[in-house]
DNA sequence: CGATATGTTGACAGTAATCAAATGAGGTGG
DNA sequence: CCACCTCATTTGATTACTGTCAACATATCG
């Protein structure tokens, strides 16, 4: 069967985005949708190693990713730089400096990138007559808060083969949410980018790397990545010798307990 | 001159809570602030090791905190139990279960706390009329990205004195800010909670109290910290041989550089 | 093709985790 | 009020993961 590209395509609008369900126009009516539309820029793919936004730049907009990939970058009191995180198709970033209206981060695209850009003034006036649209910003940030928190435990308590591998699962499962190999794809960022993001030296990424597949779990080619045994990394990924994920135990107190670091 | 209490006081509301500059009412009308109040509950204060809210509990609202302190932990897949923040007056808790209108944490008292209950249907009708509280809302979301994204280059990248000692300024300054001795105060958590929330094991934790003293910057009896040398304090929580913050540099490319971790 | 940046490997050092045990604090019952 | 129990905290000895330093290999780019 052939498909004919309209219009609609061409103009690569909200509707027909894949992404859209995890990004503003979720709940919205179609009428809100055309509303959001009107306000929505999209920008023209933007090659590897462009700013969307810099550290200490005044705040106009937030930016949804649509392809490709960012990483944002914060600037510590000592000079040197943190990658607080990659972001992926259907996250959007900038949602940190609404507060001081100027962005705390930088935001560069790691690979060519498609981001809609909206300008926040025009989303706020929107949303004072769109309750859906408001609610449904409110439910991105809460989302925004919900995964820091989850990678705020991987960086702090776990080795760093565990940190790798969460990582490449998190990887492996966007790619397939994608409709791509969960198995085998290639990560856009350098080593040094990942070793500063999962707050190790590039050094013991790379020993990482190949401690992983002396356990036949990865293949490592470059930035090719083979996912050989996914029981094997998600076992490593909760922690070896882990219970498996606990449910929710409303009414019992429950009591700190650590597995071990290094065991 | 003697204060007379009026029953206004004795209600506790938003116009005469001194932390409605970090609260919801910041920046609404008086008008708008009456609507809020209509809606707020405010809690009896309750006892250290009560619990606002346990993971997997149903969604219904969120917590402003007054006095006191409370602290968060979720449950990790392993099993163990991660401590995500420690929250002071003035901070609002459980906007991470707006998304899944479930709690993904649980929130229990440190010690004597009172906080202001907040229907989270009842604040997003409001809302929906009140396009100021809208906004306010989403910048205090705002505000705990920016807070989450802060505490996690302390945790990743920091010694164990770095962070105890940032931990400690922090708590410093809170204390300053409601009229309280900097240099003198009593920690309302755990040793255990302390190094939960830090990343460490509570020997280490002890151990490095220890060397804070050691090096003269602060005296330890138990929960009670006497900050002794602040600008040595400072110092260390920046990194051994930092330079001063860093301004905004928008107009060129940061690279990153480790200042080193152990030097 | 040369220059520079990125990534790898090896030797070594150091911080923090682990294991073990003692001390101290808080709470309960006699 | 004190003995006793339990839990939190501290201290010591040891282990080991990860950082640091240095050198080499590989990629990338003009």
């Amino acid at each position: 069967m052939i498909r004919i590209a309209t219009l609609s395509d061409a103009k690569n609008n909200c509707r027909n985005c894949r992404l859209s369900s995890l990004c503003l126009p979720e709940n919205l009516a179609q009428s809100d949708v055309n509303k959001l539309e009107g306000i929505v820029q999209r920008r023209k793919p933007v090659a590897r190693g462009t700013y969307l936004f810099r550290v200490g730049q005044r705040f106009n907009s937030i930016f949804a990713v649509r392809t490709g990939s960012v990483k944002t970058t914060n600037l510590l009191a000592n000079g040197d730089e943190h990658i607080s995180g990659f972001h992926l198709p259907g996250e959007v970033i900038g949602l940190d400096a609404i507060l001081t209206r100027s962005h705390p981060s930088t935001a560069v695209a790691l690979e060519s990138t498609s981001v809609c850009e909206i300008p926040f003034n025009d989303l706020e006036t929107l949303g004072d007559q769109t309750p859906a649209l408001q609610h449904q910003l409110v439910r991105i940030m809460s989302r925004g808060l919900l995964s820091e928190q989850s990678t705020a435990h991987l960086l702090t308590r776990r080795s760093a083969e565990q940190r790798l591998t969460v990582m490449l699962l998190k990887f492996s499962e966007h790619f397939a949410n994608r409709g791509l190999s969960a198995s085998r794809f290639r990560l856009p960022m350098s080593r040094l980018d990942l070793a500063n993001y999962l707050g190790l030296v590039p050094e013991t990424m790379s020993r990482t790397f190949r401690r992983l597949e002396a356990q036949g779990l990865v293949s490592i080619t470059g930035k090719e990545i083979e996912i050989i045994d996914f029981y094997g990394m998600k076992e490593l990924s909760f922690g070896a010798g882990a219970d498996t994920a606990n449910a929710a135990t409303p009414d019992r107190t429950i009591h700190f307990k650590s597995s071990g670091m290094y065991r």
